[in-house]
DNA sequence: GGCTACCTCGTACAGTGTTCGAGAGCCAAG
DNA sequence: CTTGGCTCTCGAACACTGTACGAGGTAGCC
């Protein structure tokens, strides 16, 4: 079996085929899920092999298998896990912005925090318990303003999208922590080589935008894109509130519909 | 050589290394390039390996080494020949924002046509000559509406973050297109029988939540983010306009600063 | 013809996920 | 105590993977 990605179209539900733990069982579903976030952490997430995880357990590779169906489902457990230390940091303020300011910032402060497990989440589907119960929290934070369930969902959806896409991005970053200074001396030395061969007329931009973008923290750019999305919502939320409900915001376009969308099935998407 | 992503954290420039491609050679880059998109695209991820990919071109697997240095320079040259397509959409028409909707629409048709490469998008990043170009295109139509390119950087990255995002979380859907109606039954049973076993008490939304997610499309999900990005740009483009600059929109928060934060280098991130 | 540079590719190596089945350890029943 | 039976571990094997190496072919030029 090849790449880490879309390895098994098969849907499984690792959350409902927990064993019992009994006795003296010396592995786990959860010591070796946490060993697992443990071992990308620190190694990276090519270190992350079947052999190489039930070495640091003191365990035969294949030991894990018993509490794993394959990796693939672990992987699942990896990131609802993960999804949960964004939970952990829910807090309720008064106000409903605030929280879900702080939710988008959560999942970029977790998501960089495991930045080796970042790309997986862009390749698995999230639906285990804590994620349902990150997006329960939400919906009720936004039904307490006053909102109706289907804007709530849009809203939420909308927020975890931006954070949990912007956290993914910056997280492949090339230049990033574990790049030396070498590297990125290559890099800086390599690309503005690459932007000298463009023709200076058709590229009026690229130098200006080069300079720019380099005063430009991700922290400035998580915000600036942050503040639109809440601002868009704080619209649509009050105007819910005021007009009573209505505030579907406008029918879907439909126009130019995008053939082969993936997604027919009736259920909870993300 | 284990998995796909972040296989080398070493960061390589292709685009300066192009081979000559003289006389009868029967390999180029560009056919290597368009027949790992093609075969990704039919066959999935899984499928795109140098062997395989070697195969449908009716050469050895090694021989593709001469073209391309190792497998994710391959992935990174697929990127950008996707981004192309993207490019290739691009239209100017009078409204900066129509073209900046257009854009996003397209980013994510483009990613939704080639969902099986989605996710590498989330694990390599992109620095090709047409995301280059397709940057300059942006920048030059926000210009053009009288801002100025810090602001046009930020508004022209949150949307290409917003749309790509969106994209590669659809694209991870569980019931896609290549799930048969066995694993989409199978899927919906036990999410009900997991969603079943939560606590209704502390879980008030949460079904009522399912029901109204399935009436969701994807598309007015996308609509309705972007409908709120482009909201915030627009005050910020006319507020610049209106006022003259200034238009820093708002100092970067500062606090709870992630630590570790990735990039540190100075450059184009995204 | 010879030379050289470009290009192809068979072989080999280390590593991967996963299946299979043998076996260890424990617990309860006979 | 012995005898099953169940839970759990794991060594061996299989079919893959990416890719380093080096032999060999071939085209163009002198």
């Amino acid at each position: 079996m090849p790449d880490t990605e879309s390895r098994s179209p098969r849907v499984s539900f690792p959350w409902l085929t927990e064993r019992p733990a009994d006795a003296r069982t010396h592995l786990t579903r959860d010591q070796i899920v946490e060993a697992a976030i443990r071992l990308a952490d620190t190694e990276g997430l090519e270190a992350l092999s079947m052999r190489r995880l039930g070495q640091v357990l003191d365990a035969g590779a294949t030991s894990l298998y018993w509490h794993v169906r394959n990796k693939d489902e672990l992987l699942d457990l990896v990131v609802d896990r993960i999804i949960g230390e964004v939970r952990d940091e829910m807090r309720s303020t008064g106000s409903w912005r605030a929280d879900l300011e702080e939710t988008a910032r959560s999942i970029r402060r977790v998501l960089v925090r495991h930045r080796h497990i970042a790309p997986v989440i862009g390749s698995r589907p999230t639906f285990g318990p804590h994620a349902v119960a990150a997006l329960e929290w939400l919906i009720g934070r936004l039904r307490s303003a006053g909102t109706d369930v289907r804007t709530a969902l849009l809203a939420s959806q909308s927020v975890i999208n931006y954070a949990a896409g912007f956290a993914v991005f910056e997280c492949r970053d090339p230049l990033g922590i574990d790049s030396s200074e070498d590297d990125r001396r290559a890099f800086m030395e390599q690309l503005g080589r690459f932007v000298g061969t463009l023709p200076a007329d058709q590229y009026p931009n690229t130098l200006e935008t080069l300079e720019v973008g380099a005063s430009i923290t991700p922290d400035e750019q998580f915000e600036y894109g942050l503040r639109q999305v809440l601002n868009g919502i704080e619209a649509d939320v009050t105007n819910v509130r005021t007009r009573g409900r209505g505030g579907r915001a406008a029918p879907a376009p439909t126009r130019r519909p995008h053939r082969r969308g993936p997604q027919t099935g009736p259920a909870l998407r993300r």
